[in-house]
DNA sequence: GAAATATACCTTGACAGGTGAGGTATATTG
DNA sequence: CAATATACCTCACCTGTCAAGGTATATTTC
């Protein structure tokens, strides 16, 4: 596992949700979003998004639903709920508690 | 499994050696230090903590002796070593770069 | 002096999330 | 017609966390 899979780790469903949150997408140009918003610095694994899917509608926090494209491959498109709004909300606090639970600990503590 | 831990994930090893760059120390006291500067808002479990040694031993981030008190429980201190410290500076960096990916990731767009 | 608490260490098994490797199918481009 | 892009999916494996259990010594409380 690479270092920057254990950092994002706990930030792929609040990563899924934010792009959700602008609008119905399916997992492919989501994936493309990300890599396009990093500057191909980062990408989440296919493997993962659809992991994080399966999970996020089992927890009612997306739904789903089969385009109608008449042409190209099918798509699969989600919609964030209700539900999934509010606990965006709340990951998106829980990420400034901990970035500064995080920040306070890593650094060596100055003398005093 | 607890929010926060999977928030903390891949900064574990990252929090022991900052507390072992203010010098030698032991597991115990490394969690009662976490815990005072955190103020009480985050601990490291013990499993979690010795595993970590462990794998940081392994590494050869850190090395370890038994300390010789007579009196009280029997102690075993952890010593950063210079490859240690090498990494430590670097998952620093890497925090301060994907801290600012994570940021970017989880806002929803503005429009443009 | 017995019980409770604090100090201090450790291991095991279960669990969850990430991911490499594999697969399917359609459309376009050289 | 081969390669590439689009688009979906699953399985087995790996790693880190942690609940639950254990050992041992010293101090405090009743």
């Amino acid at each position: 596992m690479s270092i920057a899979s254990d950092m994002i780790r706990g930030h792929t469903d609040t990563i899924i949700l934010a792009q959700l949150l602008q609008g119905d997408s399916y997992g492919y140009k989501i994936n493309r979003a990300i890599e396009m918003k990093t500057g191909g610095k980062f990408e989440l694994k296919e493997a993962t998004l659809y992991t994080a899917f399966r999970r996020l509608e089992q927890m009612g926090w997306i739904t789903s639903y089969w385009g109608d494209e008449n042409t190209g491959a099918r798509r699969r498109y989600y919609s964030i709920t209700e539900l999934g709004v509010e606990n965006y909300y709340r990951m998106l606090n829980e990420w400034e508690a901990s970035k500064q639970i995080i920040e306070h600990l890593i650094r060596p503590e100055r003398a005093e």
